[in-house]
DNA sequence: GTCGAAAATGAAAATTGTTTTCGTAATCCA
DNA sequence: TGGATTACGAAAACAATTTTCATTTTCGAC
């Protein structure tokens, strides 16, 4: 499974993303470094909700020697380049996102196996919309989570099985 | 402006949270201290979102000796006894809400003046429960914040300003 | 290429917000 | 009014994140 996902990495989104932040650090006057190379490109590689710790472990499968200073301050610089986004699902832990496709969207978190799902709906936007107005209020950006549970109980079992044995292995 | 509101305390209001919590703590076979009753009666005679130190600081204005620990704790408890809702805007710090007419509702968070208001609108729910429905997806909770900015800006620069003032003076 | 200023790194220390520990004190039911 | 139970407060512990600082790397000017 995990298998299958890394072989469907795509190779052009993760250049493209690359690109993107070399032209973000050239603009900003910052340095190229082998590190922060490493560091994006093994973040583009994974996918959905990445916490630092997640990237760490995966980064120091590349170089060792780079440390969590580096991966926060990476990380902060993709949120400042608009490439990632910071999300803070309950509680304290941050975790970052890559968008794709999708430029915004909101959440469904279940409680029980952890799944998180995207979603988007233009008439919510819409409706954000007419109530900010409403109150006077412009809206620069929203955040929208649903906290629930799936209905198919059988694959949230089978996820939950799957994280706890994940949990077990690591 | 702050004078006023404090004058606005409702009496009746406070004593109905200050029993409600006794019965809870009652319930609960926990007991009953002055700390607990100082920090819930200073807790529902603020308004808004509070921040336990915002909190400690006035409690320690009744009582010097009440530290951190205490008022983290009977937090947690007002949490527990559902008179009490605990939110996270934006980062980190947990802000305190002491729920009154209005069971649920959402907040428009504006990021010049830090001013945060409250809205409700049942079209919103629905159709939050009509997309979660369309992903097989039951909904506990859910959280919506808007972060934006007043469109009135007098009033906005006047709160900010009065924000900066308190800093200065605390 | 090489110099040198500016920026980045990594390890460790510092910070922040919160929780826990532990010895002492207060509560409250029998 | 014991005395077991619970709470308190100060300080230590904690977890996530940020900062510091000495060292190394980058990159444009020469």
């Amino acid at each position: 499974m995990a298998q299958e996902q890394k072989d469907q990495v795509d190779e052009n989104f993760v250049k493209e993303k690359e690109a993107a932040f070399a032209e973000f650090i050239q603009r900003k006057g910052l340095k190229t470094t082998r590190q922060r190379n490493t560091i994006i490109s093994t973040f583009f590689r994974l996918r959905g909700h990445i916490s630092v710790e997640e990237l760490l472990t995966e980064v120091k499968k590349a170089n060792p020697r780079i440390g969590y200073a580096t991966v926060y301050r990476t990380l902060h610089l993709l949120v400042e380049s608009n490439l990632v986004d910071e999300r803070r699902f309950g509680y304290g832990l941050a975790r970052y996102e890559g968008h794709s496709d999708v430029e915004h969207h909101d959440h469904m978190i279940c409680l029980e196996c952890g799944m998180i799902s995207e979603f988007f709906n233009p008439r919510l936007e819409a409706l954000q919309e007419k109530l900010a107005e409403e109150n006077n209020f412009t809206i620069f950006r929203h955040r929208l989570e649903l906290y629930g549970a799936c209905q198919d109980k059988e694959a949230c079992d089978r996820r939950k099985n799957q994280k706890a044995a994940e949990a077990q292995g690591a």
